[in-house]
DNA sequence: CGCTGCTTTGAACAACTTCAACTTCTGTGG
DNA sequence: CCACAGAAGTTGAAGTTGTTCAAAGCAGCG
């Protein structure tokens, strides 16, 4: 895989940091798919597609045509009922696969805007369900990232159907600080990239129950909050807060930093 | 099973009554598939495995073999939290698809059990995924219903997350009546298959509230109800309830109500 | 026929929201 | 670089919605 050919398949061959972790080339760590399957993705591709702060991917309802995995930056997806009000359905940071709800209905069932400046890779779907006709190993990297959305809304429906106020917050804390890490960033210290109304609108709480929580966990030594800068202090109590399982038992060994 | 082969296609070719509103099937509707491709559809498929009310299909984290279609009856699959308590995910009819969930991790993220006798069709998935490697449209529809799966649960989450307890129940009621009449059955007048535990589960509401909900919309009219015998008499206004759009409109200028 | 589990109803209570006022950031133009 | 305006965030107090606890009514089933 080393062995590169020129062109747009060095972005994916040596790939600068977000590639790396990129959902669609997960691929090649597993060995299914060689090299030439690589170019014939990369040439389907438009790269590193930027966008501005609060700038709109695609909105609900318009015609599906590409699916977007996140290169920098973070997204949001939302949907909105009828009066009007909007439900966060989901935020996307770098290497995170946007936009799949839109293959039953040919059109999204979601609107997708930039939480920052942000850039994305678009994939015509329906270039890259040709090339899966051939690529058996893409078929199913395309099913497994459908199915992992599935679960991560799985989780969301747990959430908000069960969880309270308090472990809503821990657990979407836990949530960023595990993707953060596997991002190759530190999963302790971290810069929210959305605003508290849109935390707020995704755990399904007022924004100022989600402003008292941070202000409260602060008092309480579980974080160091400053404005959207966030220190984990306490990642024991925390996971504990959020339900974690067996957090309970590794605090008696001062708290192992997973 | 190997010596019903030839009754098996005949099952698929001339569908009894369930499986012409199979999800996996609906590709001959759409005259993407021609016969022989069904008829090897319906060799891997293990048709009809009945199962008693209250008995598991698969349980959470449990390795993933096979999707299942629900052939009659119905399900529910949940998710449990670490401290022990469930939130039920989704219902499904016959008809649906159940198990999507498990080909991310390799085992199945939520737990599926029957809410009364039911009846479903195993799909080996390894030998679905080789098999849409030479069907290009069922490589489709296999993407078409996983991003039906999302759809739903986007859904889900906007009900969960902003809706009020009254706008949930009526929002279930009408994807229940809308489901049946999907099958063929009647929509004003059906059958709850869940008990009001699992509804309130599902919904993130007190058991306690979904009764007192059920009461109070037949004290409004909206419904008679008799244990789990549901009749709706004014669609219209649990259509606004539920947050409808253009709802309001068919009921005339008198529709104001709300 | 008398369980046992499901459902309904009432009353007190808790969690979260709403409303309102205030503070802190951020970006823009002088 | 500072001043200012608007947005975002914080905090308090009152108000709602839905929960919890408790008890009674029903239905299906051995």
């Amino acid at each position: 895989m080393a062995e590169t050919t020129h062109r747009n398949v060095i972005d994916l061959v040596a790939p600068p940091h977000a590639c790396r972790h990129c959902g669609l080339l997960q691929l090649c760590d597993h060995g299914q798919v060689t090299t030439p399957a690589i170019e014939q993705l990369s040439a389907i591709v438009r790269h590193r597609v930027p966008l501005a702060r609060g700038a709109a991917l695609f909105h609900e309802g318009e015609p599906f045509r590409s699916i977007y995995v996140v290169f920098s930056g973070a997204m949001k997806t939302f949907t909105c009922s009828y009066d009007g009000d909007e439900q966060i359905v989901a935020f996307y940071l770098a290497g995170e696969l946007v936009g799949v709800d839109g293959v039953h209905t040919g059109s999204h069932g979601s609107s997708a805007v930039a939480l920052d400046r942000a850039s994305v890779c678009e994939i015509p779907f329906e270039k890259l369900e040709t090339l899966a006709q051939d690529i058996p190993g893409l078929l199913h990297q395309m099913l497994c990232m459908m199915s992992k959305e599935i679960l991560q809304d799985e989780e969301t429906m747990l959430l908000l159907g069960k969880k309270t106020a308090d472990e809503r917050l821990a657990s979407l804390l836990l949530s960023l600080a595990r993707r953060f890490r596997e991002q190759g960033y530190s999963a302790q210290e971290f810069h929210l990239p959305m605003s508290r109304d849109d935390i707020a609108n995704y755990l399904g709480l007022a924004h100022e129950t989600v402003s008292r929580l941070f202000s409260r966990f602060q008092r309480q030594g579980l974080l160091t909050v400053r404005g959207k800068h966030v220190c984990v202090n306490n990642l024991a109590q925390l996971e504990i807060l959020a339900g974690v399982p067996g957090a309970g038992a590794k605090t008696g060994r001062a708290g192992q930093i997973i």
